[in-house]
Order: structure tokens, then C-alpha cells, then sequence
DNA sequence: ACCGGTTTAGTTTTT
DNA sequence: CTAAACCGGT
């Protein structure tokens, strides 16, 4: 019903050029599929393909010694926490030992394992959580049950992924107890909490209050600089780029290994790079310590060795916090885990909750072997599990447990739900990309009309780019829809161009910040750029360029100079520095973009979010570790405020974590894109990749479509084979799709 | 010597 | 799409 005629001549285009059998396995006439409406419009008897498909036939990863070895290891330590895992009786649990203080029902508001786990207060304690098992609800009952037992507040610390969830958790809270004891509790992320101790602890620590926090671009910039300083790039023509070379020195400081180690795991074929690489990760840190830089890790780092090194501080720390709670531990790294210890050394009392089976981010150095050897640093702990399920039904579980189940290690997942519809998820494979689009869309608008809202639906998807022709689709038939992740907002040029004009304002010798704004200006390139910061430095950063005027680009850099200091006041609000720079930044954006006035809107969006700051280092910390929205439709369009109409959800699985939708659709399942191609020679990122889809697939609490081309191709290769993950569980899980039979 | 337009190679996930 | 090498013009 949903098709215009030209997408239906583009599928019927497509049928003819790709499927030989396309008319004889046609029923009636020339085009049968779009006679009977939707469902029947993908033709091609690929239901066939996937009944026959079989895990034997893909290329099975090697297993190295070392790696059997590590593996039967962490069994041997799961197995033994299996044998620890608390199963309460439910007419035996310990009730609260004054009921009449405790204003909440705690033992008829949580099942068994859950009230075990929040009340709890005492002492480690690991909670081994399923998906969808309640584990947020456990932890705000947790979060109450502290309060009312006369936990000051200022002595909990609540660690979360985002800075969203601990928000959630503290507001619910608050609500459960009808006070706001629980907005005094320590709460955010790894790096909001360093960044907030580091500054506050600054003078005991040694350290400048005032450090500048880069994000991963900044960081590139610096070593792109160093980069070119050094002229490494001269010497080799294979000398790595500076993404890469970010990546590489993040990953050495995230699992806390020297760079040639990172190197040898991952990249071989730098190895005759290593000195260099030394070298350059060298003159990154001494750079950013000249220039009061702070990187991502360096938050991390920075607090380890405070809290490793300097006695004081840490017994300040552990004194402070004597509550930790700590959520999603399976995607903490070991500096993070370090630090976690040092802390909770004071007062034993530690909590984590995470599910292992939902670890997605060793990319990043997360080590999700840490809630298996939990118990090893902590022998005293206790361990609870909550298995039951609230979110999906029965057969949904069936098939995310047998995707779990497939995992090389971790704790078997037995995943049970009261509710029994008898729904399997649907796995279709359609001609190519168009169709699959065409169909997850067709079937989206079904829903919409049976009733469910748009924002009870989402795509999931391993890759960003796996959601163009979606994209394309939803746009052309006029549904609204928000992306999340891929890149945000703040990673947006003119956006950044903007913030590195108010960090050369905060802080003059910011190079990095000078390198962006000067290089912009026309007839300005590497080598002025380097020379004029040079003399700033000389100047002691005084922005005085007169010395210049004569050069052609004289006036323009005399603008810059003009606005910079009329933006360095100290007798105007964030908000209006904003506007003096806009005015500045306006004409040369628009002799570098076409869609300049959709740009602009950007900017005043920039300029809305500022006017809540006083302070210009609160708001520059902020937008760097919580970016104020990640959600425009695309690169042409500005931020479109969520509430506005309800619109349906694309997001990557990393960004889906911990949330859920009444349906949700996972597109471009074949071997190579999902799991992707570079994790099918390791078996680390193979298994990671698996953990991706049982997160996607987890997310739905009632309807899960699994769809895929016939064929993608890329720069070198071409892929046809559906994805392992649905070849190695067993059939009767899930549905195929039969065009020809709809359901 | 330096800038800037053009070509070309390589593309995951994010605090 | 985006970063960097390439190359031709000042």
C-alpha cells in the first residue's frame, strides 16, 4: 500500500537484473508481487537459501594455544562463581531488620534475587544481571534502600555508563522516596567522576585546576601536529596517519600495556614503527602537560596513579565514598577496575552489576573478564544473579539465549519470562539493499497503522553506514526518524571550529585550537599557521597581529584578531562570546560550505545550550564529556529536539545499550558486515561481535525482525552469506520469512 | 617556499 | 565521506 510507483519500478528493476528465475517463480502474470499489496513486493525464493544455510560452511576461526588456555582459565573461575550464585529461598529472605523505618515494601516490590541484591548493603558484592532482568530497578531500590537505612548520601558513589542513566537512577529514586536525599549521592561516568575529583583535588594533587579536556578529534589534531613536527610522514610513506596512531596510543593506555604490545596483538605490519611511534606517543604527553591538556585517558590515568601514589589522597577518597555501586561493569577497563579498588580498599563496600554476556567495548581496552574475576580480588563477595525477564517474551529469549549460549566463555544464560506469546523473530533475506529497505519500511508503516507508535520501533544496526538506504526510504516516504550515534553533533566542523575560537579565549596557548581557526582563513596553511603561534607564544598570548597587516591575508587575520579579543572580555556571558564569534566565523563558512545557512542554526543551537553556563570551563568540560544531543536526521539537517514528533529510532547497537522497544529490526545481517569483516579473523573480536547482536537482538520486547540483501559489495569484497549468528543457532528459534506465503 | 585544488585510498563501534 | 598525498600555480 505504501509503495509510489518508482520505488516499485526500482524493485521490479531490480527482480528482472538479479534473479534469473524471477518469472517463473512468479504465480500470475508479469508483476504478481505488487497486485495483493504489501508483504509480497520481495519475490526470489530466498527463504530456501536461509532453511539451508549451515554453520559448518563458514571459515571457523583459529584458536591459538594461549588463547585455548585463557579461556578454559575464566570457565574454570566462572564455573567456581556458579557454585557461589545465592538462590534465596522466597519464604526464607532476610527482612529488613527495622520494617518500621523503611518506608518502602522492598520484599513485595522486587523478586527474590532482587531484593537480595538491594539490600545487600554490606561487604562485595557482584550481581550477575540478564538483559532486561530489572537491573536498573534493582539498583534505585538499592540506591533507597541505603537511604533509608541512613546512608548519608554524600558518602554513596554511583558509577554508570552515561551520564543519562545515573541521572535516571537518581531521579527515580527520589521519587520512590518522595525526598531528594539522593541528589547529594557522587554520580556520573569514569570520566565525569575523574574530571570532577581531579579539579576539586587539584591542589593536593599537584595538578592545574584549570586543564582544557580534549575529545578524540583534538587528540588527532595534536598528534597530526607532532606528527608532522617530527616529519615521520617524510620518511615513510606507510607511516601510519593520526587516527590511527590515536587509536593505537589510546588502546595502550586503556589496557595498560607499552605500545609495542598493541602492536604485536594488532598491528603486525606497523611493528617497524615502534621506536618512532615511542617517540611521537612520548611527545604527545609532554605536549599536552605543557598545554594543560587533557585527554580522555588521561582523566583515567591521572586519577590511578593520584590514588596509587599519593597516600593521602587515597585514604581522602576512601573515606569519602564508603557505598560504591558500580553498573555496567563489564565494560570497565583495568585502569578503571584499578581505580574502583583503591577506593573501595576503605570500606569493602562495593557493588557491580553487569551481565558478561552484554560486554561491547573491548575495542576500547573494556575487559569484560573482570566480572568473572571479580570474586578473585574480592573472596569475602557474594554473588547474585537476576535471570528473569520483563522485557521480552518466551520465544524471543529462546533464540537471544541460544545466541548467548554460542559464546566461547562467560556464565550460561537461562533467560526466563513469564510470558508466553507466541512470537518467533521473523528473518528475511531480500533481493538487495533497496528491497530489504523497501520491506523493513513496508513492515514499519504496518505497525504504525495496527497502533504502534513510531518511537516503540527501531532500527539497529553494526554500522553506521548499514542504515543509508533505510535512511534513504524512511526520507522519500516522509517518516520522521532521529539517528544516534555515527557522528554527533559536537564532532560537526563548524561547531568545532567555533569551540576552538572560545578555547583559544579560555586559554591563548591552546596550539591545537590556533592550528584549526588560522588554517581556515584563506591564504593561511601549515607553515604561516606554525609561525604565527610562535609568535603568540613570543607575545606571552597577547593576540596582536599587526606585525602582519601587510600580508594578504592581513585584513582577514585582523578580523579574527578583533573578534578574539572582544570575545575575551571577562564582562559578557558564554552565550554572547558565541555571538561575537558567529559573526566572525559566518562569512568564511560560507565560502567553505554550500549548506552554510542550515550550518548557522547549528551555531544558535550552540548558542541556546550556552546561556545555562556562567562559567566558560564548566561549559567547555561538559561539552566534551557529555554531548548535549547526538540526534539530527542527517548531515544536511540541524538538531531536531526528540520530542517534537515522536519519531521512529535508528540507532548502532553500541548506542542501543540499556534501552528496549516494543520492535525492533536488524538490518544487513551477512557475514562480513554483521559480524563485520575485520573481526572475522580473531577470535576475541568475533565473540565481541556476537555479544553485538545478542545486545540488538535483546532490545525488543515484543516483535524482532532479522533482515538481510542478497548480496553486498564492497571496495574488494563481495558478500552473499548470511550471518554465522543466525547459522549456528538452531532453526525452530526463529521464523523465515516466505514471500510467498506471507504470514 | 608555500597554498590550495584535485585525486585517491580506505572506511566500526565511543567516553 | 574524509584524510592525506600529489601537483600545479603563485
Amino acid at each position: 500500500m505504501n509503495n509510489n510507483p518508482s520505488d516499485k519500478d526500482k524493485i521490479l528493476q531490480f527482480l528482472k537484473t538479479f534473479i534469473p528465475d524471477y518469472q517463473s517463480d512468479s504465480t500470475a502474470g508479469n508483476t504478481p508481487a505488487f497486485e495483493t499489496g504489501t508483504g509480497n513486493a520481495y519475490t526470489g525464493a530466498y527463504h530456501t537459501d536461509l532453511e539451508r544455510m549451515q554453520i559448518d560452511a563458514y571459515a571457523q576461526v583459529p584458536v591459538e594455544e594461549d588463547v585455548q588456555q585463557r579461556i578454559e582459565r575464566l570457565q574454570q573461575i566462572a564455573g567456581s562463581i556458579e557454585s557461589r550464585i545465592i538462590h534465596p529461598q522466597p519464604d526464607k529472605l532476610p527482612a529488613p531488620p527495622d520494617a518500621a523505618k523503611y518506608k518502602i515494601d522492598y520484599l513485595n516490590s522486587l523478586n527474590p534475587n532482587q531484593y537480595l541484591a538491594a539490600t545487600t548493603i554490606n561487604g562485595p558484592l557482584l550481581v550477575i544481571a540478564g538483559a532486561g532482568s530489572g537491573k536498573t530497578r534493582t539498583v534505585i531500590y538499592r540506591t533507597a534502600y541505603l537511604l533509608e537505612s541512613g546512608i548519608p548520601p554524600e558518602q554513596i558513589l554511583l558509577l554508570t555508563f552515561t551520564r543519562k542513566a545515573a541521572t535516571e537512577i537518581v531521579h527515580r529514586t527520589a521519587q520512590l522516596l518522595k525526598n531528594n536525599l539522593a541528589d547529594k549521592i557522587m554520580r556520573g561516568t569514569y570520566h565525569a567522576f575523574a574530571n570532577h575529583t581531579l579539579r576539586h583535588y587539584a591542589p593536593m594533587l599537584n595538578l592545574p585546576p584549570n586543564f582544557t579536556i580534549i575529545d578524540t578529534a583534538d587528540s588527532e589534531d595534536v598528534v597530526d601536529l607532532i606528527r608532522q613536527e617530527m616529519h615521520f610522514s617524510k620518511k615513510h610513506q606507510a607511516f601510519p596517519k593520526k587516527s590511527r596512531i590515536q587509536t593505537i596510543i589510546s588502546k595502550a593506555r586503556n589496557c595498560n600495556v607499552p605500545i609495542e604490545e598493541v602492536l604485536r596483538r594488532e598491528y603486525t605490519a606497523l611493528l617497524e614503527f615502534t621506536e618512532d611511534l615511542k617517540l611521537l606517543t612520548e611527545a604527545y604527553r609532554q605536549y599536552k602537560r605543557a598545554n594543560k591538556l587533557f585527554d580522555y585517558d588521561d582523566l583515567m590515568d591521572t586519577l590511578r596513579d593520584a590514588l596509587r601514589d599519593n597516600l593521602p589522597f587515597r585514604k581522602t577518597m576512601q573515606k569519602t565514598y564508603r557505598y560504591i555501586m558500580v553498573d555496567e561493569f563489564q565494560d570497565t577497563n583495568v585502569v578503571q577496575k584499578e581505580i574502583l579498588d583503591y577506593i573501595a580498599q576503605g570500606s569493602r563496600n562495593i557493588m557491580v552489576v553487569g551481565d558478561d554476556a552484554q560486554s561491547i567495548y573491548a575495542f576500547r581496552g573494556a575487559n569484560f573478564e573482570n566480572i568473572l574475576t571479580f570474586p578473585a580480588t574480592y573472596p569475602d563477595c557474594k554473588v547474585v544473579k537476576i535471570e528473569q525477564n520483563y522485557r521480552s517474551h518466551q520465544q524471543l529469549l529462546n533464540f537471544t539465549n541460544a545466541i548467548a549460549n554460542n559464546a566461547k566463555l562467560g556464565y550460561r544464560k537461562a533467560l526466563f519470562s513469564a510470558n508466553q506469546t507466541q512470537v518467533k523473530p521473523i528473518v528475511a533475506k531480500l533481493p538487495d539493499q533497496e528491497a530489504e529497505a523497501a520491506f523493513v519500511v513496508d513492515k514499519i508503516l504496518e505497525l504504525r497503522e495496527k497502533g504502534i507508535p513510531l518511537n516503540d520501533i527501531a532500527v539497529i544496526y553494526r554500522a553506521t553506514f548499514h542504515s543509508n538506504f533505510i535512511q534513504t526510504e524512511l526520507l522519500s516516504r516522509s517518516i520522521p526518524y532521529v539517528v544516534v550515534g555515527g557522528i554527533k553533533f559536537t564532532e560537526r566542523r563548524h561547531i568545532k571550529d567555533i569551540i576552538a575560537c572560545l578555547r583559544i579565549v579560555l586559554n591563548p596557548f591552546d596550539a591545537v585550537a590556533w592550528n584549526r581557526i588560522l588554517k581556515i582563513v584563506p591564504g593561511i596553511g601549515q607553515v604561516t599557521a606554525s609561525k604565527i603561534m610562535e609568535t603568540i607564544q613570543q607575545q606571552n598570548g597577547k593576540i596582536d597581529f599587526s606585525g602582519l597587516e601587510k600580508r594578504k591575508f592581513g585584513p582577514d587575520l585582523l578580523l579574527l584578531q578583533q573578534a578574539l579579543n572582544q570575545a575575551m572580555r571577562t564582562d559578557i556571558t558564554v552565550a554572547t562570546k558565541i555571538e561575537i564569534l558567529k559573526n566572525y566565523y559566518a562569512p568564511i563558512l560560507q565560502t567553505l560550505e554550500a549548506d552554510y545557512e542550515t550550518r548557522l542554526q547549528d551555531i544558535d543551537v550552540l548558542y541556546t545550550l550556552t546561556c545555562k553556563y556562567e562559567s566558560m570551563e564548566r561549559f567547555l568540560s561538559d561539552f566534551a564529556l557529555d554531548p548535549p544531543a547526538t540526534q539530527f536526521q542527517n548531515q544536511n539537517t540541524p538538531l531536531i529536539d526528540e520530542s517534537e514528533d515522536k519519531p521512529l529510532t535508528l540507532t548502532t547497537v553500541h548506542s542501543a545499550k540499556g534501552l528496549e522497544w516494543y520492535a525492533v529490526f536488524v538490518p544487513h545481517l551477512l557475514d562480513g558486515l554483521f559480524p563485520s569483516v575485520r573481526a572475522l579473523k580473531n577470535m576475541d573480536q568475533l565473540e565481541e561481535e556476537r555479544r553485538l547482536f545478542y545486545v540488538a537482538s535483546s532490545r525488543a520486547k515484543e516483535l524482532l525482525y532479522l533482515t538481510m540483501p542478497a548480496y553486498f559489495n564492497s571496495w574488494d569484497q563481495y558478500y552473499t552469506m548470511p550471518s554465522r549468528f543466525l547459522a549456528e543457532v538452531h532453526k525452530n528459534t526463529f521464523k523465515i520469512w516466505n514471500n510467498r506465503q506471507p504470514e
